[in-house]
Order: C-alpha cells, then structure tokens, then sequence
DNA sequence: TAACGTTACGTTAGCGCTAACGCGATTGTA
DNA sequence: TACAATCGCGTTAGCGCTAACGTAACGTTA
C-alpha cells in the first residue's frame, strides 16, 4: 500500500540538479533561473512529489502547522470559530491540529503538552479554563499565541475579543427597559473570564438601569444546553419570581427555555430569556431567542490572521474587539 | 520567547547516559535495567523534556498523527463525529488535523494532498464527495484509511456506517402509516453515497407501504437549514399537494420546517416532516423534530478506533453497522 | 571451564529536508 | 581591461530522533 514515499532526491535525479535546487523550486526560492526552475517544477509535477513538512519541519524548525485548543469542538460557536480559523490557515498553507479540553484544566494543560511536542508554531486558545499564572507557563515555548475572549498581550502573544462586558450590559438594559426588574444571571464556568466580564456587565446594566443587585440572582452554569437547564430549575427554586433571564450563551438560554416550559412558565409572557453569541440554533428555537450577536466567523478567521502574523514576527498590533449587538427576537 | 528546546542530548548528558538510552526510556522499550530507566525519567521531568514528534516521525517513519476530513466542522453531525474520534486518538496518544470541505470535491482533493505531505498515518473521510475512483487514487498513498457512512474494504482500509437506507425506508413507512400519501424527498447532495442510499431507502418504503413512486416528489438540497429551506419552496412549487417530507438531515429538515411556516402550512397539521441523523438541535426546535436517529458520538469513536486498529495492521474486521431508529416527536 | 545465551547499554548511520557557505561564470563599472 | 558584484547552482553539515547492530559483563549449562 504505502508505496515507496518519492523525495527530492528522486525529484533531483529526473531534473538532473542537485537536491538544494529542488529544494529551492519548491520553496519559490531565488537563487536558480527560469528555466531550470520550471524543469524542476515539471519534474516534481510529473513524479507527484509532496514535499515531506515533517523533514522540512525539522531542518527549518518550522512546522508550519498550528493548533486551536478549544472546551469542545461539538459546542457551535467554538465548532464555527474553528472553522473559520482553520479556512484562513488553509490558505496559507498550514494544517491545524484540533484538541478539545472539555473545560477541563487538566486537559488543556495536556492538550498544550502535546502540541508542544508536534513542534506547532503556535496556538489559538479559545475559552481558556487556566488561572493566568499556569496559563502563562504552559505556553511560555510557543513562538506564537492567540487567545480568545481573554487579554493578553507581547512579544509573539494577543487576543481577539467580543467586548461582553458590555454586551451584556446592553442585555440587561434593554431587559430593563421593557420593564423587567427581577433580572437573573446564569453567570457561566467558574475559571473562564467570560464569567467575570458578564458579571461585570451585569452589574454595569443594572446600575445603569437603576436596579439593585440582588447576589440570589446570579447562578453558575455549564455552558451547555443541559447546564442551563440545571441551573436555571436552581435559579427559579431560589427566585421564583424572576422576570428576566440573561444566560452566558446561546445553548445555557436554550436550557432555560426547557426548565421554563416545564416548570409552566411562558417566555416571554412571564419571563424574558436573552442569549449571548447569536449562535446559528438561536434562530431556530421557539421562542426564537433573543440574544446579544457576535461575528464569529470573523472572530476565528481573526484569531488566525493575527497568529499568522505573530508566526511572521509582526509585532502584535491591537485587533480591534467587536462591539456587541443585541438582536431581538421572540423571547423576549 | 523561543527559548532552546531540550533535547534528547540534554536528557542523556543530564542523567549519564547515552542518546539511545533516553529513547529507550521515554518509549518505555525493554533493554534498559529499572533503575536507570528511572534516573533517565527523573532527568527528563527536571528538564521537562518533550521528545520532539517532527524528528520522532521522521526517524521512524510513523507520524502517529492523523487527519480527519469532513464537508464542515460547524456542521453539528461532523462536529460531533470530529470530537468523539478525536477524543479516541487523544486517549491513544495522537494528535490530528481537521480539513474541511465545503463539500467541493476540488477542495477534498486539496486536503488530502496536503495531508499527504503532513506524513499522516491514516485518515478518516467522512461525507466524501469524491467520485469512486478520484478516491481511490487520492488515498492510495495512505497506510490506513477509514470512511465514514461510505463502503470501503481492503488491506488498511475500513467503513463505518448508518444503514441510512433502511433509516429512510422507516421513516417512510412510518409516514405512511401516520396516513401520509404523498411523501417527498429531500435527497441531498449530487455526489454524496448518501444521497444514494437514502433514495433507495425512499423507494423501499413506498414499496413497503404499497405507495406509488413519483419522482417530481423528490428535490437535491445542499444539507444545510438554507439549503432545506430552498429545496422545500422549490418542491411546494411544484408539488402543492405533498402531505409529508422526509429530509436528508436535521438541517434540511429544519430549513423545511422553516419554509413550512414561511408558506403559512402547519406542521404537522397540514404537512409532517422528518429529518435525520437525530442532531441535538432537532430536539429544539419547535415543532421538535421526528427523526431517524443515529449514534454518531460512537460512529466517531468507532471510525478513529478502527484507523488506529488499521494503522496497526489489523487486518479491517467488519465494524457492526448502526440499526437505525425512528424517533417521534412534534413534527409527523 | 568453555561455549552459549542474556542483559544492558553504546555506536553508527541515516530519515528528508534546509541553512550557510563555496565557487565558477556572467554581468556591470571605471 | 581589470575589478567587483552579482547570479546560479552545488556541497557540507546538521535538525532530533530511531533502527540496527555492536559489545562488554554477567549468568547458565554440561
């Protein structure tokens, strides 16, 4: 099956050069003329050369390879933003590797050992459960790193972000002025700072709106559709009369929506639900969900670009954050 | 940033012993007495020695990485396939690459190329829309090879499968039982095995449940809620009067749904719709979707164990195909 | 005690590529 | 015409590992 592996040696032979010549054709090099350039080309063509990246790898101490590391790739909006990453990567030329930690630290830490020993040029963490310092540590040998939705900024480091701090200030305003004032927050996993910015803006929303904090309000979740559900039954147990729910994402809200259907409560009749992401099933659900938008794609397509550049030595220029949109739909 | 990466020198200076002595213990090879063995691991942890991969694969021959190829990550079937198998290769120690598709067959060609020059051990395709023998020929390089939901049998070479076409011939005869006369079809795309499967699966049903075949009932779509909702206005248009529509996926399905309602049509008062593959989100949406269902966290699970099982040289034992199930719930 | 494993390492030779340098031949310049 | 400055290519030396073989030192057996 796995026939012999053709090499530039073999390449080199058929074009009657030596093997640094090939090398350089292939690389779009300077160093050679036109026409034995296109010998080579046509040589390589002809033979179905594929340079071997792990030999080029290893005597460049390039890979030319990246990866994402990411909570869980089954979750829409990593799956969307990896997507987008991995589409940018693809057209220049490098492969990514895909590790889900599923909002474990243990396996993120794992998960960033094991990249390190595929000699990856750098990294994109998205949803990072890491407390800063071991964070930092872990990806202190990677030439390049990108995080998501998590500030950090160097020589060969940055971030993109979606500003959720105000985003859901933004929800909880608006919430606020269509006359909620029992306003709930599923807050999201412990560790991420996507919890801390949307506690932060929970707070921003509510002093802007007027209304006192009320700590019963706010609950944890997992960010997932069960996670939301879960937390949302403990919320109402502890509140039950909220009128208003603003949950960490799209799939926690979709939870919410559950727990109110079963608990037979009507949305938005009695309680308003808000997302965050604007994640593509938000549309979809009944009631369609409200929630605050994000542009994925472009953050992940982002996140890329800029590792790219920091792969290049560019010197990690801001990207600019997006601003959130609330949307409103049927549920609130 | 960069700093000196260790090395197996480092490792074999630090603990006095040779270069071979420290590959011999980080691969927990025999031939070395207990005790050094453990003096080398003690070093290599002080030193936090990670052997590199790029030179481990190229000295072996083996890159124990993978790659996994698929239309679409964001697509909730491919992410939940991509994450169950590669959580399987991560318990087995190797990484792999994510290529998508877009569902062009250029950009498949593409990604297999590019895997190739990766050094990769094996692959896993899924939702290929590769021509039989451009498949063969792009894979032939690979020492294992594993489709998804596509047959494939040979030395190194393997399948996993839903028996789609039993799944569809279901969800027809439970639409006809249901009194449904008049099914439709959205029978995917152009090139997909699928696509094949489920149309027979289609015609076996109607033959089962004694219902004339009438092939203006059935309409290609992209398998994407725009591409569902696309097809069922063309379909409407030219079959006013179909009481049912069986739909290549949950997406589609819920593009149906989508234009149903936009139509003014009530499901499933007026119309029953029925998707496929049982995603997460068809349990959502509203009406909730009746579909066949199919396991695809242990599809993915069960492709990635079979890669590894073929990359060992396991000769391709014949995987149990999937019984598929119907589901009732909202919407027939 | 000679002959023969066995065990526990070390040595040598690459894997397929690229960086860095070398060197003759062709230019350009005064 | 002489000199340097290219250009166009080849040579050499690895990148960090492992396969395969070499070799002492220590039993074991008859």
């Amino acid at each position: 099956m796995k026939n012999e592996r053709c090499t530039a040696a073999d390449v080199a032979l058929a074009a009657g050069v030596s093997i640094m010549t090939v090398s350089r054709a292939m690389n779009g090099r300077p160093g050679l003329g036109p026409d034995t350039r296109q010998r080579v080309l046509e040589a390589a063509e002809r033979l179905r050369y594929r340079p071997s990246k792990t030999a080029r790898a290893l005597a460049s101490r390039r890979s030319s390879t990246f990866g994402i590391v990411l909570p869980d790739v089954a979750n829409p909006f990593f799956a969307i933003l990896a997507k987008a990453a991995i589409d940018v990567a693809r057209a220049a030329g490098r492969n990514v590797f895909i590790m889900n930690t599923d909002e474990d630290p243990d396996l993120e830490l794992g998960a960033l050992d094991s990249l390190l020993g595929e000699d990856i040029d750098g990294v994109i963490i998205a949803g990072s459960r890491l407390p800063e310092a071991k964070l930092l540590e872990a990806v202190s040998a990677f030439g390049a790193v990108v995080l998501v939705n998590r500030d950090f900024l160097g020589p060969g480091r940055g971030s993109v972000n979606v500003e959720d701090r105000e985003g859901a200030a933004q929800a909880i305003a608006y919430l606020a002025s269509t006359g909620r004032r029992r306003i709930g927050l599923l807050a999201g996993p412990r560790i991420a700072t996507g919890t801390k910015r949307r506690l932060a803006g929970y707070h921003d929303g509510l002093a802007r709106s007027g209304l006192p904090l009320d700590r019963s309000l706010v609950e944890r979740c997992i960010p997932t559709i069960d996670g939301g559900e879960v937390a949302t039954r403990a919320l109402l147990e502890r509140a039950p009369g909220i009128d208003a729910i603003l949950a960490y994402n799209d799939l926690a809200a979709i939870g919410a929506l559950r727990a109110l259907e079963a608990t037979g409560r009507s949305v938005p009749g009695d309680i308003a639900v808000m997302g965050t992401d604007d994640v593509p099933y938000a549309a979809i659900v009944r009631p369609s969900l409200s929630t605050v938008h994000a542009d994925i794609p472009r953050l992940g397509s982002e996140a890329m670009s800029l590792l790219l550049a920091l792969d290049e030595g560019e010197e990690p220029s801001l990207v600019p954050t997006q601003e959130p949109r609330v949307v409103i739909r049927e549920s609130t």
